[in-house]
Order: structure tokens, then sequence, then C-alpha cells
DNA sequence: AATATTGCCGAACGATATTCGGCATACAGG
DNA sequence: CCTGTATGCCGAATATCGTTCGGCAATATT
């Protein structure tokens, strides 16, 4: 009994652990994850049904958390990439706070420790907007201020690799 | 032949706007890059071939700029997120600043309006690692001071929606 | 030493991606 | 207003890929 409910529970529970070919899998895919198994399989030295099957045991685990579309700011209408360091009186994490999560505007949200309180990554057509948008962030209850940082140009934006 | 010339030019260079429809698309995969065809007409009201072509132009003209695996930091061993502002004398954008473009911790370089001069986001496994990087920070010419905001948590973190 | 587990592969099957011809609609030019 | 061109959509067909499965080998556990 005890046995078999070490066994569940390592089974159930134990992520296995990421080994170097995972590593250089993620690597490929956080680069382009429209590459076919057969292709993963060619760099990797391994058939299409060995990828495939790390690749889902790498979702499964949790370590590829999505597979998305990277969409080109400008391209859709949002030209101003800037962040927006918040401070707030007291600890800063409210409902109100959390909820400006919902704006497409706000692509992230980090509680630092600094001279901030929150850091808000967000994307907007133009000045006006991000004007818009910090009114917004003024609204809600506790913000004493904020500091915006536009980005003029951006060399380098992407997730992370292994 | 202007006619001519007008229309080449036209149909080579001119990439087509993005409608209503390529938005419903674009919000999708950018949530999601992994649904069918099939699915996504049934989301659009499309027929499969008809979502592959809008797919398709979009990618062709830069919108979707990329299909990647987004992968998660602590898992593959970079659970410190961090925002590096870094202060230049003059204007910053030098060579040894773009190398730092080629570190796996930095994932993202922007030049900044405001009180500092680029700001970078970086992912590393921990403290000690962060140190290491500001070190590389500092030996690039024209470093005059950096300031770190170090994630404690993060509550969104996604990429651009239409 | 025996058994169980894990990872890999080839083969096969199911599902999806992609192409293509035809049709309808909208727009531009005469 | 008429004609021609361009664009977008769809059904059907074809090509390609994803996924499953049984078998094998190596490793770990008992």
């Amino acid at each position: 009994m005890d046995v078999e409910t070490k066994t569940v529970r390592r089974r159930a529970a134990a992520p296995s652990p990421v080994d170097a070919v995972d590593r250089k899998l993620l690597g490929l895919l956080a680069e382009d994850a429209t590459r076919s198994y057969a292709e993963l399989g060619l760099l990797l030295n391994l058939s299409p049904p060995a990828v495939h099957e790390r690749a889902k045991r790498l979702r499964r685990d949790g370590v590829i958390r999505a597979t998305i579309a990277a969409l080109d700011g400008p391209a859709i209408g949002r030209a101003l990439t800037a962040f927006v360091h918040v401070d707030t009186t007291g600890w800063g994490k409210s409902g109100a706070m959390l909820a400006l999560r919902d704006l497409p505007a706000v692509e992230e949200m980090h509680s630092v420790a600094g001279d901030a309180c929150m850091i808000l990554k967000v994307r907007v057509p133009d000045t006006r907007a991000l004007e818009d948008l910090l009114a917004q962030v003024y609204a809600v209850p506790g913000v004493k201020g904020t500091r915006s940082y536009i980005a003029l140009n951006t060399y380098l934006e992407r997730g992370p690799r292994p």
C-alpha cells in the first residue's frame, strides 16, 4: 500500500528532469515552433515519434507554456512600446491593479523590488493612447505616481531561451 | 507603361490592410497557434482554405513575425526576471551594447526616452547570475550606471494582441 | 537473476495543411 | 452603364504531417 501510494504519487506529480536533448529541442521551438517533427528529428538525431514524445512531455509538464503567434506591434496598430513604473502606497497588489491585466494594451505586469512597486509593459497606438492608459492606471486606488519609459527603438524582443 | 508600372508596384510592395477578420484571427493565433484551420474556420465563419490564405498573407506581410513556443522561465533554470536600466555617456547604441543581445539571458533591449538610455529585460537563474550579467553590462564602454528592478512576481506576461 | 520501466524506432493510420479550379462580388476604367 | 480585372471564398483533391502502437534494447529496481 505504501509502495503503491508512493508510486502513484511519484508518477502523477514529478515532472521528468529536462535533459540536454530537451534543452536543444526547446531552443529550436522557442525560435520557430512551425518546424515539423521530421525536421526536428534531423536536428536532434531522433526519429519523429521520439521528438513528438518529448515535446508532448514538455507541454504536459508546463515547460512549454504555450505555442503562440508573435505579432508585429506597428502592423496591428500598436507602434508605441513603453515601460510604466507604478508607485503605490502600501503593497500595491490589489484587485483594481490586477484588473489592468484585462486591458489589451497591457502585456506585462510585474511586482518589483526597487524604487517602484509595479512595472507594466504596455503597447499602444501613440502617445495620446499612452496618456489615456496612464489615466486608467491613476484611477487605481493607491497609485501615487508613475514613470513612463517610452521605447524609441527595440533592438531585441523575444521570450526565454534555455 | 505607367499603368503597368503602377500595377506592378502596388502588387509587389503594398501589404494588404488588416481587416476585422484578420484581427480576430490574429487574436486567436496570438493566444494559441496550435489551433487547426478547421477550428479557426468555425470561430471565424470561414472555410479552412480561406483561413489558411489569410494566415499565409499575414505571415508574408510580417504581421505575424513568428510562431514560437513560450517557455517557462523557472522550468528551464531561469527563475529570476529583472529589468535593467542602463545609463550611458552619450548616445548609448554601440556595437558593444548591441552585442549584449547575444547573451542568452538578455531577452529584450530597448532604447528609451527618459532618465535611462537602454532598458534590458533579462532572465537569469539567480541573483548571483544577475550580478555576473551586470558585470558584463558594465564592461561595455560608455556605461556609467545601471538600476535593476527584480521581478518578485509576474501577474501577466504575453505579447501583443490586436 | 528476474522483472519493470523508459526511450527509441518503423510502420500504419488518422488528421491537417496546402493547392487548385470555379464562382461571386467589388472596383476601376472606358 | 458595360466590361474587364482583382480579390476572396469554397469544395474537392492531394500532399504532408501528427499521432498511435507494437516491438526492441538498455537501464533501473527488486
